[in-house]
DNA sequence: ACTTTATGTAAAATATACTTTACATAATGA
DNA sequence: TCATTATGTAAAGTATATTTTACATAAAGT
């Protein structure tokens, strides 16, 4: 899984910590998730993607091999 | 949590069992999914909907107090 | 009546998401 | 030079997703 979830932070200007706020998860949990150590669930790609005006399959891509 | 993925099954005439082995999970994890006992992971979700021919929005609503 | 197919459900085990706390670093401004 | 802000990272703990196995039921066909 590959995400933009930088790119889209950076457009709407937002720190981890305040977006972190915004979606009510902890400053670590963007971190990671931004980093690509792990896939988020639905709800939070949901959230991510509501709050930046895209889709999920904007911000989330799958990769060969998962 | 709301989700179509009944639905979406029924239109693409596919079982649980089947719908499972095409995106390489139990059947139970279907099953459970489909009566929104949880929520699964964005890779699972963009996968279904990829599957299926429609966004991950279309196919898992968020409600409020998710 | 019997078998098969699709589904619901449940309990225990395992994997993984997410939190909390903490420390390190680089950049910026007082 | 000191304090602050944003980020990276890491370890331990908790919550939850997912698997495996299993059993029950209803529907459909023989």
């Amino acid at each position: 899984m590959k995400n933009k979830i930088k790119i889209h932070r950076a457009i709407h200007n937002l720190t981890q910590e305040e977006l972190a706020n915004k979606i009510c998860v902890s400053r670590q949990t963007i971190n990671t998730m931004e980093s690509g150590k792990y896939i988020p669930s639905t709800a939070l790609s949901l959230k991510m993607a509501k709050l930046f005006g895209v889709t999920v399959e904007e911000l989330f891509q799958l990769e060969r091999g998962d």
